[in-house]
RNA sequence: GCCGGCGUAACUCAGUUGGUAGAGUAGCUGAUUUGUAAUCAGCCAGUCGUAGGUUCGAGUCCUAUCGCCGGCUCCA
């Protein structure tokens, strides 16, 4: 047995060392400015602490901040820090857990008095004590009577519930301490409390313990922290640049929609500016359906509660379902979902496989009873338009169909303005019904299509609803968050539960494949998600008012009037502020109201037969004449320029 | 639904230890005729979310209820 051992380093590279050299010296050994930033590091894919002798070979690599595993590491070692901070200054509190999440950590407590915005302050300045003390993180194995004294005496429950269930995995038991603070971890930790350079509690809510609703509730913290000030405060510009896009916010300063307390809550009033808006959107959305294959059909808003029971809603959805209600004695449902309908119009007649495969899309509006405590603007609603499709083919139409459907929904989502898209393909869950064939058939099928496409994509294991697989597609939007609009999904369970059919090309009965498929999810999520990409300064050809003229003195007011009918005779959005008031409060007006183009009229360009276009966002103006002007509005609203 | 916070004029908010409401914006009226992000003046504006209660007296304290916000949970 040899003394040196050989690390691989992510770039390839393969370093020797002494064997029981710790990860810290070998991130010393390759660099400095590693050494310094080295929270954590990774043997054979295991996140170890820094001063871990390493024994033998292996695929080795430091973990930094800008790794995500690296920041898991870091944002869990400061939710110890806060649990330490929280239990010096409210004695007898008890820790639940603590780990990192997407941006940023929680703990939960267990402590008689709800913690206040207030205290969020103090435990931030016991916290920074704690950093300044810059005590180190030591971690080490033990056994589970030691830790079952250890925290019975601390009289910290949840612990002993958790060493329960590691006892139960057979699993070894670690303890990381810090200054006066141990806890039950798994660990790893960075090296010493000064790595947190900074940190900021966000708020405080309400979690039941493990999750479930009849266990005792805690009180969740949540925060952040950063090994670098520059980075916490770009985290706080980010959230300020999120709030000032808030759809809520910008739907009521422009006058797009409301939610209305005397009509109830989740349910969406479009004012004329958004309601214009949605039917622009309608309007590109049918075309586009036409022209892609998809013949529009409508639907009934209720249908008796027996189409409910037979298509399985009422047996898994009834929680999310308006109660049902009765008319001449027979109940009757709210519709939660179009897909029956669908199939009962397919099975109004016979069909043959020389039809397939049909797809019928419908704007179809449905409700669903949502917690009021969900509820959220136009992002999660009662009542809401799905821009659902159900498309029935034979099997060996299925790749096909697939393909068509992921370009098509591409195609709608880019024509929107998002160009970054994150697609998902998930799989076949634990609980759900079907023929294994079929399954492996339909997720190969889903799979083939995006191997076409040549689109990247990420494998969701067992994330399929019950009744089939599915490929979810995210959008980006201008401040790097991910929204889902597109699904299209596979369901084996409604052509079964329906016998649908159709006839084959040799006579026979067949059962065909059924797709769901919404490409922007829903319309009224879509426009949330539309408002807060572009922060409500919409591109010309959904802009609601695409160009406000804006006369400087009464005096050339029939001008601009003449000038406005011209506008509108070319089908242009057009509005005119005629009042007597000066052109700096029209400039602002129009500039708040997020108007793409403000044309400004004066004395020398009414002579001239011109406008002095100013274009939202852009102080800059230009002297154009009006045809000019006229033309390159068309165009940039027929093209759909984003 | 659960935990915490918040509900004052159409909107954004102020209102000190309980002494029966105030600002800016918007709206209306008038004056002003203006060259690229707020012209001036006047007027109108609220059973302080709702319902009870404590008190001589409640926007302020208590209870219930509705709604909103941040989370949890859920999301076919």
């Amino acid at each position: 047995m040899t003394d040196q051992i050989s690390l691989r380093l992510p770039d390839g590279k393969q370093l020797q060392f002494k064997r029981g050299v710790t990860a810290a010296e070998v991130a010393a050994s390759i660099g400095p400015r590693l050494a310094r930033d080295a929270l954590a590091a990774s043997v054979d894919g295991r996140p170890v602490d820094l001063n871990k002798p390493l024994e033998a070979d292996a695929e080795f690599e430091i973990l930094t901040f800008a790794s995500d595993r690296g920041k898991e590491v870091f944002w869990h070692s400061s939710a110890h820090v806060m649990a330490q901070a929280v239990q010096d200054l409210f004695p007898g509190t008890k820790i639940a857990i603590g780990p990192p999440i997407a941006e940023g950590f929680y703990y939960d407590f267990d402590k008689a008095e709800p913690f206040a915005e207030s205290d969020l302050e103090k435990i931030e300045n016991r916290m920074k004590q704690i950093i300044a003390a810059d005590t180190e993180f030591v971690g080490r194995e033990c056994s589970l009577q030691e830790a079952r004294k250890l925290f019975s005496e601390k009289g910290e429950s949840y612990k002993l519930e958790i060493l329960d269930r590691i006892e139960a995995e057979n699993a070894p038991i670690s303890l990381y301490g810090h200054d006066s603070f141990i806890d039950l971890c798994r660990g790893p930790h960075i090296p010493s409390t000064g790595r947190i350079k900074a940190f900021k509690l966000l708020s405080v809510a309400g979690a039941y313990w493990q999750d479930a609703e009849g266990n005792p509730q805690l009180q969740r913290i949540y925060g952040v922290s950063y090994p670098d000030r520059k980075l916490l405060k770009a985290f706080l510009e980010r959230r300020e640049e999120a709030a000032r896009r808030d759809h809520r916010k910008l739907g009521k300063q422009l006058d797009l929609f409301s939610l209305q307390e005397e009509a109830g809550g989740g349910l969406v009033f479009w004012h004329p500016k958004g309601a214009l808006m949605r039917n622009i959107i309608e309007n590109f959305w049918r075309e586009e359906h036409l022209k892609n294959g998809y013949d529009l059909v409508y639907s009934p808003h209720i249908a008796r509660l027996g189409l409910w029971e037979r298509s399985g809603h009422t047996g898994f959805y009834a929680d999310s379902m308006f109660p049902p209600f009765e008319i001449e004695g027979n109940p009757y449902q709210l519709k939660p979902m179009n897909c029956p309908f669908h199939i009962l119009m397919y099975k109004s007649r016979l069909h043959s496989y020389r039809e397939l495969p049909l797809r019928w899309a419908e704007l179809g509006t449905v409700y669903r009873y949502e917690r009021s405590g969900v509820l959220h603007g136009l992002m999660r609603v009662r009542g809401f338009t799905q821009d659902d499709a159900h498309i029935f083919c034979a099997r060996e139409e299925i790749k096909d169909e697939i393909s068509r459907t992921l370009n098509f929904s591409i195609h709608m989502l880019r024509s929107f303005g998002f160009e970054q898209m994150k697609i998902y393909l998930s799989t076949r869950p634990e609980k759900s019904i079907g023929e294994e064939a079929d399954w492996s058939e339909a997720e190969a099928s889903l799979k083939q299509a995006l191997a076409d496409s040549d689109t990247e994509y990420e494998i969701d294991e067992g994330a399929g609803a019950f009744y089939g697989p599915k490929i979810d597609i995210c959008v980006q939007d201008a401040i790097g968050r991910e929204w889902q609009c597109t699904t299209i999904q596979f369901d084996f369970n409604l052509a079964e539960r329906f016998d649908l059919t159709f006839v084959g090309a040799d006579g026979n009965r067949h059962r065909p494949f059924l797709v769901h498929r919404a490409l922007l999810g829903s319309l009224e999520l879509f426009f949330g998600i539309l408002i807060e990409h572009y922060a409500g300064a919409f591109p010309v050809w959904l802009a609601p008012v695409q160009a406000t003229v804006l006369p400087i003195v009464d005096a050339v007011n029939e001008y601009c009037r003449e000038l406005h009918e011209k506008l509108r005779a070319a089908g242009i959005r057009a509005a005119l502020d005629d009042r007597s008031e000066k052109i700096n409060l029209k400039i602002r007006e129009a500039e708040t109201d997020k108007i793409p183009y403000m044309l400004v009229v004066g004395a020398r360009e009414a002579e001239a037969g011109q406008v002095t276009v100013r274009r939202h966002g852009v102080k800059q103006q230009e002297v154009v004449d009006v045809d000019t002007l006229i033309a390159d509005i068309v165009k940039e609203d027929h093209t759909r320029s984003c």
